[in-house]
DNA sequence: CAAAGCCGCTCTGAAAAACAGAGCGATCCC
DNA sequence: GGGATCGCTCTGTTTTTCAGAGCGGCTTTG
């Protein structure tokens, strides 16, 4: 059978690829975080607020891949990581500012 | 005890709300496609393709408490539903766009 | 020197979310 | 009547997320 061609209009493409990744819990904070500056594993843990070790680092791993944030690893000792935004993570920063304005003028911050 | 005050910074309280809603799987698709113009749940379904329908259910239900969807019900018979975005949900439209733009151009098409 | 803490993770098991698919009353088409 | 569409809801399974513990390597404290 064809693919349904009654539709009237479908999801734009290229807004469901970036919602395959901003569309996943904690990313969108995570990039918005690493906008303000480099941070290690830790400080990002906690600037980020309530997120979980196993998830953050699961995240990282997915954003880095994506290339959208750099693992960089400082030879010790001590080892130490950082992670920042690449140029396409930084590219990213205006869009969430411009949310973050959206959602204050539109959302009820304390919801239900 | 004191709050942590030794965090070089925070994840901005604005995106954090902005990603309350946009964080989650199919919102930013669902508020995307509405954006072309209102459609009748089932519709709906089809043009974000994948989503099922209780999840596609529980997310309307979500979006129109948020208002940023509006559900209206032409009474019958056929009762007919339809759901559209609000002024809130408009709003957002542009940056959607934007969006889909920076996916285009920062992200691999083919995910791993 | 030993105990204790931070670092960047990974593992475990349990809770929450998303899923496919069936079902349902109503209405419409042949 | 038989079949299909509509807007859901319910059921049970799979996937995701979670808190918390653990770990090796290092530093700091005493």
């Amino acid at each position: 059978m064809e693919p349904d061609r009654t539709a009237l209009h479908q999801c734009d493409a290229a807004v469901s690829l970036a919602f395959s990744i901003l569309g996943k819990r904690w990313n969108g904070m995570i990039i918005d975080t690493l906008g303000n500056g480099p941070l290690a594993f830790s400080a990002l843990r906690r600037a980020v607020g309530g997120i979980s070790d196993a998830v953050l680092s699961d995240r990282l791993s997915e954003l880095a891949e994506a290339a959208i944030v750099a693992r960089e690893v400082a030879p010790g000792p001590p080892v130490s990581v950082t992670y920042s935004l690449t140029d396409a993570g930084a590219r990213l920063r205006p869009l969430l500012t411009q949310l973050g304005e959206w959602a204050t003028q539109n959302l009820d911050s304390a919801p239900h």
